[in-house]
DNA sequence: TCTGGGGTCCTAGGACCC
DNA sequence: TCTGGGGTCCTAGGACCC
């Protein structure tokens, strides 16, 4: 995937000249900042995930054995993941696995507050960062003056002088080989490559090493023979087209050999807003009309919180249905006018709600604002009239 | 052991307009 | 009477990422 650069910008360098692109990844992010609260749970098998239950025990920590409920892993500390605990996996699962680790409910405030402080840190000494989400950045390193390796270390030393935390860097000529070489070295690493550097240390990892190679790519490259990303380069770029499409075809091919021109994006504005609940038990939309109506609300007024609090209005609202057996329907619903408040939301997820399949149980409930506009770019033209509001979400002709 | 919650991007068909 | 191509919007689903 080839776009235009912007490293042949006005910036002095000669069109050849390769950027510095690092990539900086907190290591077991969560786990570590809470590894700073709890100092005593060093050096044990601790794994963050589900949700706050009551405030609980007397005075310890929960064992991973204790857990029932439909949570995930979201963070393990190295020691929880010699065990063969991994992020995404089911709670019950990581408990077969490790019933003596410790769990921790998320606490996404800290790590929200956290994340300020160390890319504060990073920005005060490389300014141009690309935000990747909680716990990982993207900076260009190209102007900002000092050799390489000791450039990432005073990074690196001003990330743990600002938070007491560890993270691993790689720095490269772009973002996907940043991202890859971030990796080599974790936990606490620094790994500097340049092109002539891919056969050696990257054609070796396995192809789903690559971000963009995901599990179903990766298991339809494996059906063809290809494990590494070394056997991937070496393959037909038209073999490749024709297998998996002229984009996506081309671009395994690129990323396979390192290649990467994507520019790194500053800023970006958001295109939707979602909230969605996993329900502790699946309900049914018959039975358990009055509970998921009251959660369907609830879901509206949250949404309209975040709408209003970040300035938003949507000019589409899209509902998610996910059924017992996982299977997940989402409908969408463009709007004349664009809107925040939870009745007008409710009023739009009503019409969705028409136009889904209600005959079976329910495990997930979501909703989506989207086509996004700012609240101070839009003009209201006067007040416009709002539908009625019934008494429930849920049609009693379908329920 | 059945799989969270918040996002982005891509594809593809149909409607509709020129 | 039939054929057409391009562009945009809407909608649904899916892959992928953190």
């Amino acid at each position: 995937m080839t776009l235009p650069g912007d490293s042949t910008a006005d910036d002095g360098r000669g069109p050849t000249e390769p950027r510095r692109i690092a990539h900086l990844d907190m290591d077991a992010y969560f786990a570590s900042v809470e590894l700073l609260r709890y100092p005593e749970l060093r050096g044990q098998p601790v794994v963050i995930g589900g949700r706050r239950t009551a405030p609980a025990d007397s005075g310890g920590f929960q064992r991973l054995r204790t857990y029932a409920g439909r949570g995930v892993v979201t963070t393990a500390t190295y020691e929880a993941r010699a065990f063969g605990v991994r992020s995404g996996m089911g709670l019950m699962k990581a408990a077969a696995l490790a019933p003596e680790a410790i769990l921790l409910p998320g606490d996404f405030e800290t790590y929200s507050r956290v994340s300020r402080t160390f890319k504060a840190a990073v920005a005060a000494i490389a300014p141009r960062i690309e935000d990747r989400g909680i716990d990982e950045i993207y900076l260009d390193l190209t102007d900002v003056p000092g050799e390489t390796r000791a450039l990432a270390q005073r990074l690196k030393d001003a990330v743990r002088e600002a938070t007491g935390l560890s993270c691993s860097i790689g720095v490269t000529p772009n973002k996907l080989l940043a991202k890859l070489a971030s990796e080599l070295q974790k936990p606490d690493g620094l790994t500097v490559l340049g092109l002539e550097d891919v056969p050696a240390r990257i054609w070796p990892l396995p192809c789903a090493a690559i971000n963009g190679i995901g599990p179903k790519a990766s298991a339809k490259l494996e059906a063809l023979q290809i494990r590494t990303i070394g056997e991937l380069a070496k393959a037909d770029p038209a073999w490749l087209v024709d297998r998996f499409g002229q984009s996506y075809g081309a671009w395994l091919h690129e990323a396979a050999h390192g290649r990467d021109e994507r520019p790194l994006m500053t800023s970006r504005e958001p295109k939707s807003i979602s909230r969605e609940t996993t329900f502790e038990r699946d309900l049914h939309p018959r039975q358990d009309r009055a509970e998921l109506t009251r959660i369907l609300l609830h879901l509206c007024e949250r949404l309209a919180e975040d709408l209003a609090r970040k300035g938003f209005l949507a000019r589409t609202v899209g509902l998610k249905l996910r059924y017992e057996d996982f299977s997940t329907v989402t409908r969408d619903q463009a709007l004349a006018v664009p809107i925040a408040e939870a009745d007008a939301l409710r009023e739009a997820v009503r019409t969705c709600l028409r136009r889904v399949p209600l005959d079976r149980k329910l495990r997930l409930l979501g909703i989506r604002a989207g086509s996004l506009i700012r609240v101070d770019e839009f003009r209201a033209p006067a007040k416009t009239p709002r539908p009625g509001v019934g008494p429930g979400l849920f049609p009693d002709s379908d329920l």
